[in-house]
RNA sequence: GGAGGAGUGGCAGAGCGGUUGAAUGCACUAGUCUUGAAAACUAGCAUACUUUAACGGGUAUCGGGGGUUCGAAUCCCUCCUCCUCCGCCA
Protein backbone atom coordinates (compact mmCIF):
# COMPACT_ATOMS: atom_id res chain seq x y z
CA UNK A 1 0.00 0.00 0.00
CA UNK A 2 1.34 3.10 -0.77
CA UNK A 3 1.73 5.85 2.21
CA UNK A 4 0.08 9.19 2.69
CA UNK A 5 3.44 10.71 2.76
CA UNK A 6 4.40 9.53 -0.80
CA UNK A 7 1.07 10.51 -2.14
CA UNK A 8 1.73 14.00 -0.69
CA UNK A 9 5.33 14.18 -1.45
CA UNK A 10 5.19 13.00 -4.71
CA UNK A 11 2.17 13.71 -6.20
CA UNK A 12 2.92 13.88 -9.47
CA UNK A 13 5.26 11.11 -9.43
CA UNK A 14 2.28 9.02 -8.18
CA UNK A 15 -0.37 10.35 -10.29
CA UNK A 16 2.25 9.88 -13.81
CA UNK A 17 2.74 6.39 -11.69
CA UNK A 18 -0.81 5.07 -12.00
CA UNK A 19 -1.40 6.45 -15.01
CA UNK A 20 1.05 3.93 -16.57
CA UNK A 21 -0.90 1.28 -15.22
CA UNK A 22 -3.90 2.78 -17.33
CA UNK A 23 -5.61 4.01 -14.43
CA UNK A 24 -7.37 6.89 -15.80
CA UNK A 25 -8.88 8.45 -13.37
CA UNK A 26 -5.47 8.44 -11.09
CA UNK A 27 -5.28 12.31 -10.63
CA UNK A 28 -9.10 12.74 -9.59
CA UNK A 29 -8.39 9.57 -7.18
CA UNK A 30 -5.49 10.89 -5.63
CA UNK A 31 -6.44 14.73 -4.88
CA UNK A 32 -9.71 12.82 -3.27
CA UNK A 33 -7.23 10.98 -0.49
CA UNK A 34 -5.66 14.01 -0.43
CA UNK A 35 -8.87 15.47 1.07
CA UNK A 36 -10.21 12.75 2.75
CA UNK A 37 -6.47 13.05 4.72
CA UNK A 38 -7.48 16.61 5.41
CA UNK A 39 -10.75 15.67 6.76
CA UNK A 40 -8.81 12.91 8.39
CA UNK A 41 -6.83 15.51 10.02
CA UNK A 42 -9.01 17.99 11.19
CA UNK A 43 -11.77 15.37 12.64
CA UNK A 44 -9.00 13.93 14.64
CA UNK A 45 -7.96 17.48 16.21
CA UNK A 46 -11.33 17.87 17.46
CA UNK A 47 -11.73 15.02 18.93
CA UNK A 48 -8.42 15.41 20.69
CA UNK A 49 -9.41 18.60 21.65
CA UNK A 50 -12.93 17.33 23.19
CA UNK A 51 -11.11 14.29 25.03
CA UNK A 52 -8.66 16.38 26.32
CA UNK A 53 -11.04 19.03 27.96
CA UNK A 54 -12.53 15.32 29.51
CA UNK A 55 -9.51 14.14 30.85
CA UNK A 56 -9.13 17.59 32.24
CA UNK A 57 -12.69 17.59 34.07
CA UNK A 58 -12.32 14.44 35.43
CA UNK A 59 -9.21 15.43 37.03
CA UNK A 60 -11.37 18.07 38.96
CA UNK A 61 -13.91 15.49 39.40
CA UNK A 62 -11.31 13.37 40.90
CA UNK A 63 -10.03 16.35 43.42
CA UNK A 64 -13.60 17.36 44.11
CA UNK A 65 -14.76 14.32 45.67
CA UNK A 66 -11.42 13.95 47.82
CA UNK A 67 -12.49 17.38 49.01
CA UNK A 68 -15.72 16.41 49.22
CA UNK A 69 -17.18 18.74 47.50
CA UNK A 70 -20.01 16.39 45.91
CA UNK A 71 -22.33 18.98 44.23
CA UNK A 72 -19.48 20.70 42.43
CA UNK A 73 -18.25 17.45 41.13
CA UNK A 74 -21.82 16.48 39.57
CA UNK A 75 -21.91 19.60 37.83
CA UNK A 76 -18.74 18.97 35.85
CA UNK A 77 -20.41 15.34 35.92
CA UNK A 78 -23.00 16.95 33.50
CA UNK A 79 -20.14 18.61 31.49
CA UNK A 80 -18.56 15.55 30.80
CA UNK A 81 -21.88 13.87 29.86
CA UNK A 82 -21.92 15.82 26.82
CA UNK A 83 -18.66 16.45 25.78
CA UNK A 84 -18.79 12.90 25.77
CA UNK A 85 -21.91 12.75 23.20
CA UNK A 86 -19.72 15.27 21.05
CA UNK A 87 -16.42 12.72 20.78
CA UNK A 88 -18.42 9.52 20.33
CA UNK A 89 -19.81 11.50 16.96
CA UNK A 90 -16.30 12.80 16.18
CA UNK A 91 -15.05 9.15 17.34
CA UNK A 92 -17.73 7.48 14.61
CA UNK A 93 -16.73 10.04 12.09
CA UNK A 94 -13.54 9.55 12.25
CA UNK A 95 -13.98 5.50 11.99
CA UNK A 96 -15.89 5.93 9.11
CA UNK A 97 -13.23 8.42 7.48
CA UNK A 98 -10.78 5.97 8.21
CA UNK A 99 -11.95 3.55 6.49
CA UNK A 100 -12.56 5.33 3.53
CA UNK A 101 -9.09 6.26 3.49
CA UNK A 102 -8.06 2.80 3.90
CA UNK A 103 -10.22 1.27 0.87
CA UNK A 104 -9.54 4.35 -1.49
CA UNK A 105 -5.56 3.56 -0.66
CA UNK A 106 -5.75 -0.12 -0.81
CA UNK A 107 -6.86 0.39 -4.38
CA UNK A 108 -4.21 1.90 -5.63
CA UNK A 109 -1.66 -0.29 -7.04
CA UNK A 110 2.16 0.44 -6.02
CA UNK A 111 4.53 3.22 -8.30
CA UNK A 112 6.03 1.40 -11.44
CA UNK A 113 9.58 2.39 -11.72
CA UNK A 114 10.94 4.34 -14.27
CA UNK A 115 11.87 1.72 -16.61
CA UNK A 116 8.70 0.03 -16.91
CA UNK A 117 7.16 0.58 -20.40
CA UNK A 118 4.18 1.70 -20.83
CA UNK A 119 1.38 -1.14 -22.38
CA UNK A 120 -1.85 -2.41 -21.32
CA UNK A 121 -1.66 -5.75 -21.70
CA UNK A 122 1.54 -8.81 -21.78
CA UNK A 123 1.52 -8.20 -25.60
CA UNK A 124 3.35 -4.80 -24.71
CA UNK A 125 6.08 -6.66 -22.33
CA UNK A 126 9.23 -5.56 -23.38
CA UNK A 127 12.11 -8.68 -24.54
CA UNK A 128 15.04 -7.44 -22.48
CA UNK A 129 17.28 -11.09 -22.92
CA UNK A 130 16.53 -14.52 -24.83
CA UNK A 131 18.72 -17.04 -24.76
CA UNK A 132 17.89 -19.61 -27.38
CA UNK A 133 21.39 -21.33 -27.49
CA UNK A 134 20.03 -24.68 -25.67
CA UNK A 135 16.44 -25.08 -28.41
CA UNK A 136 15.84 -28.68 -28.93
CA UNK A 137 15.38 -29.79 -32.40
CA UNK A 138 12.42 -31.87 -31.95
CA UNK A 139 11.01 -34.51 -34.71
CA UNK A 140 7.99 -33.93 -35.85
CA UNK A 141 6.46 -36.53 -33.70
CA UNK A 142 7.83 -35.21 -30.37
CA UNK A 143 4.77 -35.65 -27.92
CA UNK A 144 3.39 -32.72 -25.57
CA UNK A 145 4.50 -32.99 -21.88
CA UNK A 146 0.94 -34.69 -21.06
CA UNK A 147 1.66 -37.30 -23.68
CA UNK A 148 4.90 -37.88 -22.43
CA UNK A 149 3.92 -38.24 -19.03
CA UNK A 150 1.18 -41.01 -19.79
CA UNK A 151 4.35 -42.68 -21.83
CA UNK A 152 6.33 -42.91 -19.29
CA UNK A 153 3.75 -43.03 -16.20
CA UNK A 154 5.02 -39.89 -14.54
CA UNK A 155 2.05 -38.25 -13.92
CA UNK A 156 -1.12 -38.94 -13.74
CA UNK A 157 -3.92 -36.06 -14.29
CA UNK A 158 -6.67 -39.01 -13.91
CA UNK A 159 -5.93 -39.97 -10.33
CA UNK A 160 -5.77 -36.49 -9.64
CA UNK A 161 -9.21 -35.41 -10.32
CA UNK A 162 -10.39 -38.50 -8.75
CA UNK A 163 -8.19 -37.62 -5.81
CA UNK A 164 -9.44 -34.26 -5.77
CA UNK A 165 -9.91 -32.94 -9.26
CA UNK A 166 -8.92 -31.15 -11.81
CA UNK A 167 -5.84 -29.50 -11.78
CA UNK A 168 -4.27 -31.30 -9.33
CA UNK A 169 -1.77 -33.78 -10.53
CA UNK A 170 -0.83 -36.64 -9.19
CA UNK A 171 3.37 -37.37 -9.69
CA UNK A 172 4.77 -41.00 -9.11
CA UNK A 173 7.96 -43.04 -10.27
CA UNK A 174 10.40 -41.03 -11.96
CA UNK A 175 8.25 -38.72 -12.08
CA UNK A 176 7.51 -37.55 -8.40
CA UNK A 177 11.65 -38.40 -7.93
CA UNK A 178 12.38 -35.84 -10.69
CA UNK A 179 10.17 -33.16 -8.62
CA UNK A 180 12.35 -34.23 -5.41
CA UNK A 181 15.38 -33.51 -7.29
CA UNK A 182 14.49 -30.13 -8.58
CA UNK A 183 13.29 -28.94 -5.14
CA UNK A 184 16.05 -29.89 -3.95
CA UNK A 185 18.72 -28.53 -6.98
CA UNK A 186 17.27 -25.29 -6.52
CA UNK A 187 17.38 -25.21 -2.68
CA UNK A 188 20.98 -26.04 -2.98
CA UNK A 189 21.44 -23.48 -5.50
CA UNK A 190 19.82 -21.05 -3.01
CA UNK A 191 21.95 -21.94 -0.09
CA UNK A 192 24.89 -21.45 -2.13
CA UNK A 193 24.04 -17.87 -2.73
CA UNK A 194 23.48 -16.82 0.74
CA UNK A 195 20.21 -17.49 1.16
CA UNK A 196 18.58 -19.34 4.40
CA UNK A 197 16.05 -21.99 4.57
CA UNK A 198 12.45 -21.87 5.57
CA UNK A 199 9.82 -24.34 5.88
CA UNK A 200 6.87 -22.08 6.75
CA UNK A 201 3.37 -23.34 7.53
CA UNK A 202 0.75 -23.44 4.55
CA UNK A 203 -1.54 -21.87 5.74
CA UNK A 204 -2.04 -19.01 6.67
CA UNK A 205 -4.48 -16.36 8.93
CA UNK A 206 -6.13 -12.96 7.35
CA UNK A 207 -3.84 -10.80 8.99
CA UNK A 208 -0.42 -12.45 6.78
CA UNK A 209 -2.72 -11.96 3.69
CA UNK A 210 -3.64 -9.16 4.19
CA UNK A 211 0.16 -8.26 5.02
CA UNK A 212 0.97 -8.86 1.54
CA UNK A 213 -1.75 -8.04 -0.20
CA UNK A 214 -3.16 -11.40 -1.02
CA UNK A 215 -6.28 -9.56 0.55
CA UNK A 216 -8.49 -8.21 -0.52
CA UNK A 217 -7.06 -7.88 -3.89
CA UNK A 218 -6.83 -11.69 -4.59
CA UNK A 219 -9.54 -12.94 -2.38
CA UNK A 220 -10.90 -14.97 -5.20
CA UNK A 221 -7.36 -16.54 -5.99
CA UNK A 222 -7.19 -18.59 -2.55
CA UNK A 223 -8.30 -21.45 -1.02
CA UNK A 224 -9.90 -20.22 1.76
CA UNK A 225 -11.16 -22.53 5.07
CA UNK A 226 -14.05 -21.05 6.63
CA UNK A 227 -14.06 -22.71 9.88
CA UNK A 228 -10.80 -21.66 10.69
CA UNK A 229 -10.33 -18.22 8.85
CA UNK A 230 -7.31 -19.97 7.02
CA UNK A 231 -5.92 -19.30 3.59
CA UNK A 232 -4.12 -21.75 1.58
CA UNK A 233 -0.86 -20.04 0.64
CA UNK A 234 -0.86 -19.35 -3.47
CA UNK A 235 3.03 -18.84 -2.94
CA UNK A 236 6.30 -18.99 -0.14
CA UNK A 237 5.74 -15.58 -0.42
CA UNK A 238 3.22 -14.86 1.90
CA UNK A 239 4.31 -16.96 5.00
CA UNK A 240 8.20 -16.18 4.36
CA UNK A 241 7.33 -12.69 4.22
CA UNK A 242 5.29 -12.15 7.24
CA UNK A 243 8.09 -13.12 9.13
CA UNK A 244 9.17 -9.69 8.87
CA UNK A 245 5.70 -7.90 9.67
CA UNK A 246 6.15 -5.48 12.71
CA UNK A 247 9.95 -5.70 12.63
CA UNK A 248 12.17 -3.03 13.28
CA UNK A 249 15.84 -4.13 11.51
CA UNK A 250 19.15 -2.10 12.04
CA UNK A 251 20.35 -0.72 9.07
CA UNK A 252 23.06 -3.79 9.09
CA UNK A 253 20.65 -6.35 9.28
CA UNK A 254 20.03 -5.92 5.74
CA UNK A 255 20.26 -7.62 2.97
CA UNK A 256 18.32 -10.50 4.85
CA UNK A 257 17.84 -13.52 2.44
CA UNK A 258 15.64 -16.14 2.99
CA UNK A 259 14.14 -19.07 0.66
CA UNK A 260 11.54 -21.43 0.89
CA UNK A 261 9.98 -24.46 -0.90
CA UNK A 262 6.41 -24.87 -0.78
CA UNK A 263 3.45 -26.60 -2.62
CA UNK A 264 1.15 -23.68 -4.09
CA UNK A 265 -2.24 -23.85 -4.13
CA UNK A 266 -4.49 -21.44 -6.67
CA UNK A 267 -7.80 -21.47 -7.38
CA UNK A 268 -7.34 -20.11 -10.86
CA UNK A 269 -10.81 -19.45 -11.18
CA UNK A 270 -12.14 -18.44 -15.02
CA UNK A 271 -9.29 -20.10 -16.72
CA UNK A 272 -9.99 -22.50 -19.59
CA UNK A 273 -8.41 -23.99 -22.31
CA UNK A 274 -5.66 -24.66 -23.78
CA UNK A 275 -3.51 -22.99 -21.71
CA UNK A 276 -4.44 -24.67 -19.08
CA UNK A 277 -3.74 -28.23 -20.25
CA UNK A 278 -1.27 -30.44 -19.03
CA UNK A 279 1.01 -28.31 -16.30
CA UNK A 280 0.98 -25.74 -17.56
CA UNK A 281 -1.80 -23.89 -15.21
CA UNK A 282 -2.94 -26.48 -12.28
CA UNK A 283 -4.27 -25.72 -8.88
CA UNK A 284 -1.62 -26.86 -6.75
CA UNK A 285 2.52 -27.48 -7.91
CA UNK A 286 5.38 -26.96 -6.26
CA UNK A 287 7.99 -23.89 -5.91
CA UNK A 288 11.15 -22.17 -4.49
CA UNK A 289 11.20 -19.03 -3.38
CA UNK A 290 14.13 -16.62 -2.82
CA UNK A 291 13.05 -13.28 -0.75
CA UNK A 292 15.41 -10.16 0.35
CA UNK A 293 14.61 -7.51 3.15
CA UNK A 294 17.11 -4.96 1.17
CA UNK A 295 17.52 -0.90 2.06
CA UNK A 296 15.63 0.89 -0.06
CA UNK A 297 19.31 2.40 -1.32
CA UNK A 298 19.85 -1.39 -2.68
CA UNK A 299 17.29 -3.04 -3.76
CA UNK A 300 17.65 -2.60 -7.46
CA UNK A 301 21.07 -4.11 -6.66
CA UNK A 302 19.37 -6.61 -5.25
CA UNK A 303 16.88 -7.16 -8.20
CA UNK A 304 19.64 -7.69 -10.47
CA UNK A 305 21.19 -10.09 -8.29
CA UNK A 306 18.52 -12.08 -8.12
CA UNK A 307 17.46 -11.95 -11.45
CA UNK A 308 21.10 -13.25 -12.13
CA UNK A 309 20.49 -16.02 -9.55
CA UNK A 310 17.23 -17.11 -11.52
CA UNK A 311 19.03 -17.03 -14.75
CA UNK A 312 21.37 -19.10 -14.23
CA UNK A 313 19.37 -21.86 -12.72
CA UNK A 314 17.97 -21.89 -16.42
CA UNK A 315 21.16 -21.95 -17.73
CA UNK A 316 22.07 -25.09 -15.93
CA UNK A 317 19.48 -26.55 -16.64
CA UNK A 318 19.50 -25.98 -20.64
CA UNK A 319 16.23 -24.29 -20.77
CA UNK A 320 15.55 -21.62 -24.22
CA UNK A 321 14.23 -18.70 -21.90
CA UNK A 322 13.88 -15.20 -22.32
CA UNK A 323 13.09 -11.98 -20.08
CA UNK A 324 10.41 -10.07 -20.06
CA UNK A 325 10.29 -6.27 -18.31
CA UNK A 326 6.67 -5.94 -17.55
CA UNK A 327 4.63 -3.11 -18.84
CA UNK A 328 2.44 -0.50 -16.56
CA UNK A 329 -0.71 -2.59 -17.97
CA UNK A 330 0.55 -6.40 -16.65
CA UNK A 331 2.51 -5.31 -13.78
CA UNK A 332 1.46 -7.31 -10.40
CA UNK A 333 -0.17 -4.77 -8.07
CA UNK A 334 2.13 -4.83 -5.42
CA UNK A 335 4.89 -4.40 -7.72
CA UNK A 336 7.10 -1.62 -9.08
CA UNK A 337 9.31 -3.70 -11.29
CA UNK A 338 8.90 -7.21 -12.57
CA UNK A 339 11.23 -9.64 -14.78
CA UNK A 340 9.22 -12.60 -15.86
CA UNK A 341 10.69 -15.64 -17.35
CA UNK A 342 9.82 -17.63 -19.62
CA UNK A 343 11.41 -20.90 -20.75
CA UNK A 344 10.33 -22.74 -24.16
CA UNK A 345 8.13 -25.57 -24.11
CA UNK A 346 9.60 -26.98 -27.49
CA UNK A 347 6.77 -29.54 -28.17
CA UNK A 348 3.97 -27.27 -27.93
CA UNK A 349 5.73 -24.84 -29.16
CA UNK A 350 4.78 -21.95 -25.96
CA UNK A 351 6.67 -19.70 -23.89
CA UNK A 352 5.78 -20.53 -20.59
CA UNK A 353 6.19 -18.24 -17.50
CA UNK A 354 8.54 -20.13 -14.89
CA UNK A 355 9.77 -17.41 -12.42
CA UNK A 356 8.94 -13.75 -11.68
CA UNK A 357 11.45 -11.49 -9.61
CA UNK A 358 10.20 -8.46 -8.45
CA UNK A 359 11.09 -4.95 -6.13
CA UNK A 360 8.35 -3.93 -4.30
CA UNK A 361 9.76 -1.42 -2.62
CA UNK A 362 7.87 0.03 0.05
CA UNK A 363 4.49 -1.11 -0.82
CA UNK A 364 4.24 -4.01 1.19
CA UNK A 365 6.45 -3.07 3.88
CA UNK A 366 3.95 -0.59 4.28
CA UNK A 367 1.73 -2.96 4.90
CA UNK A 368 3.91 -5.25 6.77
CA UNK A 369 5.29 -2.29 9.14
CA UNK A 370 8.81 -3.70 8.24
CA UNK A 371 10.79 -0.80 9.49
CA UNK A 372 14.25 -0.16 9.85
CA UNK A 373 16.02 2.62 11.95
CA UNK A 374 18.27 4.74 10.41
CA UNK A 375 21.63 6.17 10.86
CA UNK A 376 19.82 9.12 12.64
CA UNK A 377 17.47 6.99 14.54
CA UNK A 378 14.44 7.56 12.19
CA UNK A 379 12.77 4.46 11.14
CA UNK A 380 11.94 3.90 7.66
CA UNK A 381 10.23 1.33 5.61
CA UNK A 382 12.84 -1.34 4.20
CA UNK A 383 12.07 -3.04 0.75
CA UNK A 384 11.21 -6.21 -0.22
CA UNK A 385 11.93 -8.50 -3.07
CA UNK A 386 10.72 -11.65 -4.32
CA UNK A 387 11.60 -14.21 -6.82
CA UNK A 388 10.54 -17.91 -7.91
CA UNK A 389 13.73 -19.88 -8.49
CA UNK A 390 11.58 -21.67 -9.29
CA UNK A 391 8.51 -22.37 -10.27
CA UNK A 392 8.34 -26.49 -10.83
CA UNK A 393 5.76 -27.56 -13.23
CA UNK A 394 6.26 -25.56 -16.42
CA UNK A 395 10.23 -26.44 -15.80
CA UNK A 396 8.78 -29.88 -15.49
CA UNK A 397 7.20 -29.46 -19.14
CA UNK A 398 9.71 -27.72 -20.63
CA UNK A 399 12.39 -30.60 -19.66
CA UNK A 400 9.92 -33.09 -20.68
CA UNK A 401 9.26 -31.93 -23.81
CA UNK A 402 12.73 -30.33 -24.93
CA UNK A 403 14.50 -33.58 -23.59
CA UNK A 404 13.03 -36.48 -25.66
CA UNK A 405 14.87 -38.55 -27.49
CA UNK A 406 14.39 -41.80 -29.32
CA UNK A 407 15.92 -44.03 -25.72
CA UNK A 408 14.12 -41.72 -23.76
CA UNK A 409 14.06 -38.49 -21.91
CA UNK A 410 17.04 -37.00 -21.01
CA UNK A 411 17.77 -35.27 -17.73
CA UNK A 412 20.13 -32.36 -17.36
CA UNK A 413 23.62 -33.06 -16.48
CA UNK A 414 23.36 -30.78 -13.52
CA UNK A 415 20.27 -32.79 -11.86
CA UNK A 416 21.63 -36.39 -12.28
CA UNK A 417 23.09 -36.41 -8.69
CA UNK A 418 19.81 -35.49 -7.25
CA UNK A 419 17.75 -37.58 -9.82
CA UNK A 420 20.02 -40.49 -9.78
CA UNK A 421 19.27 -41.65 -12.92
CA UNK A 422 20.05 -40.26 -16.53
CA UNK A 423 17.36 -41.36 -18.41
CA UNK A 424 13.41 -41.40 -17.60
CA UNK A 425 12.32 -44.46 -19.48
C1' G B 1 -11.74 -31.33 23.48
C1' G B 2 -12.12 -30.71 29.35
C1' A B 3 -10.14 -28.25 34.12
C1' G B 4 -6.98 -24.52 36.18
C1' G B 5 -3.23 -20.36 35.77
C1' A B 6 -1.05 -16.30 33.16
C1' G B 7 -0.40 -12.30 29.40
C1' U B 8 2.52 -4.87 31.63
C1' G B 9 8.10 -0.96 27.91
C1' G B 10 14.20 -4.50 24.38
C1' C B 11 14.34 -8.16 28.66
C1' A B 12 13.17 -9.05 33.91
C1' G B 13 9.53 -7.31 37.16
C1' A B 14 6.05 -3.71 40.54
C1' G B 15 1.43 -1.66 40.08
C1' C B 16 -5.36 0.78 46.56
C1' G B 17 -10.36 2.66 39.97
C1' G B 18 -8.08 9.14 40.37
C1' U B 19 -0.57 13.75 38.47
C1' U B 20 0.67 5.72 36.18
C1' G B 21 3.06 6.38 29.87
C1' A B 22 3.52 3.33 33.81
C1' A B 23 8.07 2.09 40.07
C1' U B 24 12.58 -0.80 40.17
C1' G B 25 16.59 -3.68 38.00
C1' C B 26 19.18 -5.13 33.57
C1' A B 27 20.31 -3.77 28.70
C1' C B 28 21.10 0.50 25.55
C1' U B 29 22.93 5.86 24.36
C1' A B 30 25.68 10.25 25.82
C1' G B 31 28.74 12.55 29.44
C1' U B 32 32.13 12.83 34.01
C1' C B 33 36.29 10.28 36.03
C1' U B 34 40.63 7.16 33.75
C1' U B 35 46.81 6.90 29.82
C1' G B 36 42.96 3.33 27.93
C1' A B 37 39.31 -0.12 29.51
C1' A B 38 36.37 -1.74 33.56
C1' A B 39 33.92 0.04 37.79
C1' A B 40 31.45 4.18 39.77
C1' C B 41 28.61 8.50 39.05
C1' U B 42 25.25 11.90 36.02
C1' A B 43 21.70 12.35 32.27
C1' G B 44 18.76 10.29 28.41
C1' C B 45 16.04 6.07 26.63
C1' A B 46 8.28 3.23 23.91
C1' U B 47 5.07 3.62 19.65
C1' A B 48 1.43 5.84 16.50
C1' C B 49 -1.58 9.92 15.28
C1' U B 50 -2.25 15.15 15.68
C1' U B 51 -0.80 20.37 16.37
C1' U B 52 3.39 24.00 16.03
C1' A B 53 8.05 27.93 12.01
C1' A B 54 10.34 25.92 16.29
C1' C B 55 10.50 24.97 21.69
C1' G B 56 6.64 22.44 22.99
C1' G B 57 1.49 20.82 23.43
C1' G B 58 -2.66 17.25 22.80
C1' U B 59 -4.78 12.18 22.01
C1' A B 60 -4.47 6.96 21.99
C1' U B 61 -1.87 2.50 23.33
C1' C B 62 -0.26 -2.22 29.68
C1' G B 63 -2.33 -9.55 24.37
C1' G B 64 -6.91 -8.02 20.60
C1' G B 65 -12.00 -6.22 20.60
C1' G B 66 -16.22 -4.49 23.38
C1' G B 67 -18.48 -2.70 28.04
C1' U B 68 -19.16 -0.35 33.21
C1' U B 69 -17.46 4.60 35.27
C1' C B 70 -16.87 11.61 35.61
C1' G B 71 -12.18 8.63 35.50
C1' A B 72 -9.70 1.73 33.88
C1' A B 73 -3.16 -1.41 33.41
C1' U B 74 -6.53 -2.07 37.73
C1' C B 75 -13.81 -4.06 37.42
C1' C B 76 -17.13 -6.96 33.65
C1' C B 77 -17.81 -9.64 28.78
C1' U B 78 -15.56 -11.86 24.59
C1' C B 79 -11.69 -13.58 21.48
C1' C B 80 -6.44 -14.85 20.95
C1' U B 81 -1.80 -16.70 22.78
C1' C B 82 1.28 -19.17 26.40
C1' C B 83 1.95 -22.49 30.80
C1' U B 84 0.17 -26.84 34.05
C1' C B 85 -2.99 -31.20 34.45
C1' C B 86 -6.50 -34.73 31.93
C1' G B 87 -8.31 -36.87 27.32
C1' C B 88 -7.26 -37.87 22.06
C1' C B 89 -3.51 -38.43 18.39
C1' A B 90 0.85 -38.35 13.69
Amino acid sequence: MLTLQQIRNEKEKVITGLLKRNMTKAEEIIENIISIDDKRKTTQTKLDQSLSEQNQYSKQIGQLFQQKKIEEANIMKEKVADLKRVSSTLEQDQRNIQLELETQLLSLGNVPHGSVPAGTSEDDNEVIKENTSDMPNLSDNALPHWDLAKKYNLIDFELGTKITGSGFPLYRGQGAKLQRALINFFLDQAEEAGYEEIIPPHLVNEDSAKATGQLPDKEGQMYHMSVDNLYLIPTAEVPITNIFRDIILKEEDMPIKVTGYTPCFRREAGSYGSDVKGLNRVHQFDKVEIIQVAHPKKSYTVLDEMVAHVEKLLVNLNLPYRILRLCGGDLGFTSALTYDFEVFSAAQQKWLEVSSVSNFETYQSNRLKLRYKSENGKKKLAHTLNGSALALARIVAALLENNQTEEGIKIPEILRPYTRFDFIK
